[in-house]
DNA sequence: TCCATCTATATGCGAACTGCACATAGAAGA
DNA sequence: TCTTCTATGTGCAGTTCGCATATAGATGGA
C-alpha cells in the first residue's frame, strides 16, 4: 500500500521536477561562490511560491555536486557567525550547467505537449457534452 | 556516497518532472477505458523522444491509482490475446487529474523562471567577458 | 505437436531522492 | 547565562523507479 500519503491535498505537493533544486544551485553558483545557508535563502529567485526546499536537501545536492567535481568548496572564517563552507563552480559543473538547461527545455516541450493534448480533448469532451443537449 | 551512478552522460536522464507518467495516464484514461499495455503504447502521444516508462512502472501507477480510487479496473476476456484489466476514471480521478494540471502549470511557470533567469545571467556574463577585451 | 513470439500483467530488488527530526557549534545580544 | 541566529550536517523512513525476472494465455509457423 503506497503510504496512503502520497495522496495529501492540494498542500505540499510532490508534483514538480525531478532534483530541480541542482540547476538553480547550479545557476546561482555561476555568479560567483556562495555558501548553503546564504544560496537557500537566493533560492527565492525562481519563483518557489512557498520555501523551495529543506536546508538538508541543499546540503546534500552541494556535497554530491562535489562527489561529482561539478563544484569545489572551502571553508572561511566568517567574518561574523560560523564558518563558511564556500563553493565555487568547476569547468565541468558549467558544461553540466548547460546539460540541465537543455534538459529543461526538452520537459518543458513534453509538458506543452501534455497541455496541448489536454487542451485540445477537453475542448472536444465539452463540446461533445454540449452536443448532447 | 550517492551512487556514482546519478551522474550518468547525456543518456538516460533523472531530469524530468516526477511522477509525470500519472497525469499522461490520468488523460489518456479521461478519453475512455483503456488498459495497461495500450496505454504504454499510447504514451507516445505526449512527445517522449524514447520510451517514455518502464511497462513495471505503468502498472504500478495503475495500481496504486486505484488504491486512491481514482480509477476502478475490471478484467476483460480479450477478444485475443490474454485477459486485460481495463480502467477507467471515476469521479475523483477527474478532479485530481485537474489538480494535476494545475499544479504542471505552476512547474511551468516555475521552469520559466528558471530560464529568464538563465537567459539575463548569460546576457550579462557575455557582455561582461566581452567588455573585458 | 512443438516452439518461438506476441500480448498482458505483475513482483523483487536495489539505488536514489526527499522531508522531518535532530545534532552540533560558534557568534551575538539581552 | 540564556536565547536566538547563523551555519552545517546526520539518521531514518517513506516513496519512486529502472532492471531483471516470472507467469501465462494466444498465435502462427515448421
Amino acid at each position: 500500500m503506497p503510504g496512503r500519503r502520497g495522496w495529501r491535498g492540494s498542500g505540499g505537493s510532490r508534483r514538480r521536477i525531478n532534483r530541480f533544486l541542482e540547476p538553480c544551485l547550479l545557476l546561482l553558483l555561476h555568479r560567483g561562490e556562495s555558501y548553503g545557508y546564504q544560496l537557500l535563502e537566493n533560492l527565492e529567485r525562481f519563483g518557489f511560491s512557498d520555501s523551495p526546499a529543506d536546508s538538508s536537501t541543499i546540503y546534500r545536492i552541494l556535497r554530491s555536486l562535489e562527489d561529482g567535481e561539478f563544484v569545489t568548496s572551502r571553508w572561511t572564517e566568517g567574518d561574523s557567525g560560523p564558518a563558511r563552507r564556500v563553493y565555487s563552480l568547476t569547468g565541468r559543473g558549467d558544461v553540466y550547467l548547460k546539460m540541465w538547461v537543455k534538459d529543461l527545455r526538452e520537459t518543458d516541450r513534453i509538458l506543452h505537449c501534455f497541455f496541448s493534448e489536454y487542451s485540445s480533448h477537453m475542448e472536444l469532451h465539452r463540446a461533445d457534452e454540449n452536443g448532447r443537449n
